[in-house]
DNA sequence: GCCTGTGAATCGCTTCACAGCA
DNA sequence: TGCTGTGAAGCGATTCACAGGC
């Protein structure tokens, strides 16, 4: 999903090469860790690991493996040096300034959430568009304007930018993040955001996460219905009119007509 | 990633598969024709929906061919009939009460999203625990307590959930929802949920994601201090011990010159 | 000529199954 | 004996490249 854009057919870094999928679950190995650790917990399985993980243990240890060979046959994992070889992995062993732009309800909700400051992220500055924003204290830290966007990029040092502004300015603040120098960035608003090469990003959307829901939840329901039958296959009919011939065509519902076709943004 | 729970071999539906990739791009296709479409543009090739959409055309033409042949060759897809398939393949044509529960700064802002009502998600509820919170209304809906939370779900007929609890009420809360007939659950808590065989479970986690941005951008670091070269030696010794007593294996050491904000050199 | 639809090749991730070692 | 580490098989997704139809 992430890092969509203009392809990266195996960029540079060709040595220590740890698969995407993998470098996506590390997170998740090191927040069950990190509650082991709290429990003081010295060693783990992969086969509990993993459970704790929500993987199964075969992928848990391939994927270690891409680390190198961290565990103990016959035992296990040292709980405290995996929680060090993975953060280290993902750089957290240093700190990561981060600027948050657009500070509507998601923004301020992401000023606030605490799974920022404790990994290695510091919100470095909230910035807004709207001038009477500017000054007001939001999770403790001023909001400024984005006329400052710029130099609050370079004097921060920051290279890690999140997006919550509305879909309509996310490709402007975009621009003018990477221009700053930005080279990551993690975007809420509902927009393909277009990068140049180099830059990282990310994208969370949560009415896109609902709508996958939706088409599984659509499909359950479904069954209910059609135990296991299934329609006798209507892969060469489609239930609506194809595309009519030319210009002129509509959507028209003939199947589960449950409400007009077209749907607002 | 979705779907992470208890694997899923190959579920049911047999026939009509449309696979999980395909599935999580419609909504993004969606996005773009329904702007396409409000610009009141007519058709649109795989090349500039692809565009659009940011994927490659292949890739899109072969996502469309799962729904079936709604293009026209020489000329390209229709805006309009094509919003209207992928709606009705999402199950957006339909009505989807959805509840949230955890109204905190991250619910608060969820209830407030636009992007749920505007497509066909309709929030039913806002449920927390705290007593406080009840009645107060957020985005115009009154917080009720979690204590009606199995009523709520069974008199609006609710079968998706959301989750934006603090961690430690996450399976709790989880456990409730499925257990009032909820079967789709998606889950800001940065927790791993476990459900029974059937409910689909989907996770957003806002600090996950920023690790993986830290991930690529320790390395871009990396990259231009040591353009492909890596240190041969650096008998760096981790802050924290070594697996035990056990022999010192671990493979490469930090074969990428680490930044060692924490760590010693 | 242009653009869709799709078999075939390819790539990458997951899973299996067992060798290797404590 | 118990559990890690990993080659190899398996599987799904992506990409290629061109046949098919407007």
């Amino acid at each position: 999903m992430a890092t969509d854009r203009t392809h990266r057919p195996a960029t540079s870094t060709r040595s220590r090469g740890i698969p995407e999928a993998t470098v996506a679950r590390l997170p998740v190995y090191l927040r069950a860790l990190t509650a082991l650790s709290e429990r003081s917990v010295p060693t783990v399985s992969s086969e509990e690991l993993a459970s704790a993980a929500g993987v199964n243990s075969a992928k848990l240890r391939k994927d270690f493996s891409y680390l190198g060979s961290y565990g103990t046959r016959g035992v296990g994992y040292d709980v405290e040096y995996l929680v060090y070889q993975i953060s280290r992995e993902l750089g957290l062993t240093q700190d990561w300034p981060v600027v948050i732009v657009g500070i509507g309800n998601l923004g301020a909700a992401l000023a606030n959430y605490g799974g920022f400051a404790s990994r290695g992220f510091r919100v470095a500055a909230l910035i807004d568009a709207d001038p009477a924003m500017a000054g007001r204290p939001v999770a403790g830290i001023p909001v400024q304007h984005t006329d400052a966007l710029e130099k609050i990029i370079s004097d921060n040092g920051v290279s890690i930018g999140v997006i919550a502004t509305p879909a309509g300015s996310a490709q402007q603040v975009c621009d003018r993040l990477v221009q700053a120098g930005v080279t990551s960035i993690l975007n809420f608003a509902p927009t393909v955001l277009s990068v140049p090469e180099g830059v990282d990003v990310r994208k969370v959307d949560l009415s896109i996460e609902l709508q996958i829901l939706a088409f599984h939840e659509q499909r359950k329901a479904g069954e209910d219905i059609l135990p296991e039958g299934v329609i006798p296959d209507d892969e060469t009919e489609p239930p609506v009119a194809p595309p009519a011939d030319t210009v002129t065509k509509r959507p028209d519902p003939g199947s589960d007509g449950d409400r007009p076709a077209v749907m607002p943004a």
